[in-house]
DNA sequence: CACGAACAAAAAGTCAGACTTATATGTCAC
DNA sequence: GTGACATATAAGTCTGACTTTTTGTTCGTG
């Protein structure tokens, strides 16, 4: 998770994705791949893979003649992890945060409900774990571990749901939450309320009470949408 | 939206992919990329670029002295629009298919609700005008030109709802309401009340009635819903 | 027999150069 | 202005040689 320079186009790729994402080539721009293998002082055929991956996230399009060019944002492929941890790295980190902020809350009380009908008995188990640990860490300026837990709690719910659309955006999840306590200010203990909201959720799950644990997930949802509010208004 | 098999590597990406992703080379499998350009008739380059963007989609991953490996389901990037072809394409269609729909009930009741509140002028307008095609198309056997409103209408409100992540569903809804035009049975006109639904939900986003019209889309997810468990229990 | 170090083989990774192909654009006749 | 045609350009393709990493084996030593 932390650095896939994994070769020499992945190295490329590292440096042109977040170049692209931040808008330093803005849409229409035209590359060269001979210029672009100059510049990162690779040969071209390690050139011509990274321009393949990129266009395979819908940020360019290659044509003959022509040369690489950047695609309007619009038709990025905004779910692609990778393109996600450009943009959050990038300047318009707020934006972006917020946007996945919303997505969850479209999603994670749908999740909810479905886990509550589909989660396993091991799932539940490790729910009320995840929950536990919540509320053990959730004093005492122990954000790290705390955060630990929330990640876990957040991806069972989605794993548990059963759907693999849902389960796939574990990954998201973890770095919103993530961004939450490393980037913007989190100096406080997280707030109780929403400690209580995640044992809650755990029991309308390990009850088989769909309709709470959506309910309940909402709640949560809805608190992180208005903490989004107060920080970046 | 037809071929996508530009250039060499397109072709066998077409080729490779689908077998892939409908589980002919189940997880773990080994492929070697010389025994694959000769497979595909083409150069090492052009396999190499090929396998660049399979592994950019984690349906594989290339790793020296041992191959390129298939990975597990679960790690796939499932929602790569062309991942989300081939598996549309292939033997699970039916479960990518539900899995797609209950993915639609969680956006867009709430893309909805954003849409009530953030649409511009024109988009109302774009909105009630596929509302009336809808209604107008909607019987005597036009299933073709309904489909097309239909379409259209799920677009502009994802659009509408201002957040991107939701605008960029457009093209998997777009999918999802096109097989169940075309793939599934559908000899009858469309339901009536899911028409007037459709109305409605313009409606309440001309007059900004945010709750008004995320509760009416909320029917109509829940009709897909139903509909989806009546034709394949 | 267990354990570790040295070694060899295998496959991906990288590079350089020559060639092909599509295509945007300019030119010229009409 | 419009059409056909020529040309330059940049991507696309292929090939062959070379490098690097990693795995599994072999062999020596405790």
């Amino acid at each position: 998770m932390t650095t896939r320079g994994r070769g020499l186009h992945g190295h490329v790729l590292e440096s042109l994705g977040p170049a692209i994402t931040a808008g330093d080539y803005p849409p229409g721009s035209v590359l060269r791949t001979d210029e672009l293998a100059q510049r990162f002082e690779v040969s071209r055929s390690v050139m011509r893979e990274a321009v393949r991956v990129l266009e395979s996230m819908y940020l360019v399009e290659s044509r003959r003649r022509v040369g690489v060019t950047v695609r309007p944002k619009s038709e990025w492929n905004v779910y692609d992890p990778q393109v996600i941890r450009w943009r959050l790295a990038g300047a318009d980190r707020p934006h972006q945060l917020r946007s996945l902020t919303v997505l969850r809350s479209a999603i994670e009380p749908v999740a909810a409900g479905l886990a509550a009908r589909h989660a396993t008995a091991e799932q539940c188990a490790e729910l009320t774990e995840c929950a536990l640990g919540m509320v053990s860490t959730s004093r005492g300026q122990q954000l790290e571990a705390y955060l630990v837990h929330d990640v876990a709690f957040h991806r069972v719910i989605l794993n548990a749901s059963g759907n693999e659309m849902f389960a796939r955006l574990g990954d998201v999840v973890a770095e919103v939450l993530s961004g939450r306590t490393h980037h913007d200010v989190m100096f406080e203990d997280p707030d109780p309320a929403a400690v209580t909201l995640h044992v809650k959720v755990a029991a309308a799950v390990r009850e088989g009470d769909a309709p709470r644990a959506e309910r309940l997930t909402r709640e949560i949802t809805v608190g992180a949408l208005q903490e989004l509010d107060v920080l970046a208004p």
